[in-house]
DNA sequence: CCAGTAAATGAATGGCGTTCATTTATATCC
DNA sequence: GGATATAAATGAACGCCATTCATTTACTGG
């Protein structure tokens, strides 16, 4: 009798209700899914991270893993989760409302610039499969309503630092030269000028410039909205 | 004996010089394999953009490509090309700093948002191969220059809207209930309360106003910059 | 007319995610 | 305590993918 398809999820409910005899240790859970897979992406990247890879390092048949997983697509939830979670909200009801913004984007930032690739994922799939995903907006949520924020607003302006954020990451990832026009430097004069300019500031890395000017600009922006 | 490799190029600079001999009339070249795979990109989708389809649309051999392309990804380049173009930069020196930016942040925006697929691919991969995008950067910096921006801020400005502009584009690709938190819900009230609140507003497109929003915020903040 | 060469072919390769009939091992019910 | 139900594992497929390469085709400059 075929094993039943999980429903996506990044955490199940609990274990399932238990019928009639079942093993009592399986091998596979989610949890160890997710490890591996974390541990395999931190050691060959997102291109390592293949079916057969994974269920390999857990001595296991790739379609051993379809018992406990959808598809790949839901195990790149589970890793999302499973990141969310490191992102930083403890400064939400603590620090002000300006500072824990900040910290909050800096290291969600960070968290997603090392997972470029589960951006795609995280961006379309509901988060109602996602509870520390989750728990995470509802720590920024409420952070923002207690600092003031009309609750009109609060998910629009979430979603826009978001938005940022997930974009910034991105561009972490991209190589040092990428705005090397090269040969045809020539054409564009203004732009080659102004990145040989930003070139000359040795202050940080560029990145992280371009990050805090739009990360201050947002929260100068959205703090004018508090009432 | 084999043909050699195209070097990768949004757009070859102009014909490769012909030292003996050859065909007058080659069936492929890259403007007409950009042209096939926007066509089935807007037929099939990203995932009906295979090396097999984009051939048997242009009459042809898969193999055949990869005398013109050096593999999917510069396929995609060449569409990237294609859709910077038609971002909407004909505002700037015309309409104030403000106004100009506000038309080439939506309509890039609008323009990549029916193309995500392409987003990880553009953050990583040089300008150099690009020279549409490139004429584009070209337009936006000068805008700024002309504003009266410091020339050592205007890359980072312009990476920061970039990267904004890029998660919206995601933004506007998901499903209306993506922030439905299911079974969850009464984990998450303040997220839920604000979730329920901003579904009463029923002036726009959710995504819209956050796009609004955050691209207000960064204009406001930019502005400050000009000398 | 011959030599040279870019462009097209078609077969082959290796990898991928996923499916499914089957087997294994156990916990509960009678 | 034996029969039963069932979740979990297996291993062999499947279809699709991007890419490679030896070979053929068709043309043109010398």
């Amino acid at each position: 009798m075929p094993a039943p398809t999980p429903a996506p999820s990044a955490t199940s409910a609990g274990p399932v209700r238990r019928r009639a005899g079942r093993p009592t240790a399986a091998i596979l859970d989610q949890d160890g899914i997710t490890t591996a897979a974390l541990e395999l992406i931190s050691s060959k990247g997102y291109d390592g991270l293949t079916m057969a890879a994974l269920a390999r390092s857990l001595g296991v048949a790739p379609s051993a893993l379809y018992n406990h997983v959808a598809s790949k697509d839901d195990v790149l939830l589970l890793v999302e989760d499973h990141l969310a979670a490191m992102v930083d909200v403890t400064a939400f009801g603590v620090e002000p409302w300006d500072a824990a913004v900040r910290r909050w984007a800096w290291s969600y930032r960070d968290v997603f610039s090392e997972h470029t690739p589960l951006i795609p994922v995280i961006a379309v799939l509901p988060v109602a499969n996602a509870p520390k995903t989750l728990a995470m907006y509802e720590a920024v949520t409420a952070g923002f309503r207690d600092a003031g924020f009309p609750e009109e607003k609060i998910i629009s302006a979430i979603v826009a630092l978001e938005a940022f954020v997930f974009g910034a990451a991105y561009d972490v990832t991209a190589p040092d030269d990428i705005f090397d026009a090269g040969s045809l430097a020539d054409r564009v004069p203004n732009f080659t000028a102004a990145v040989d300019r930003l070139a000359l500031e040795r202050h940080a890395r560029p990145t992280d410039v371009a990050f805090s000017l739009g990360l201050e600009a947002l929260i100068t922006g959205f703090g004018a909205l508090r009432g």
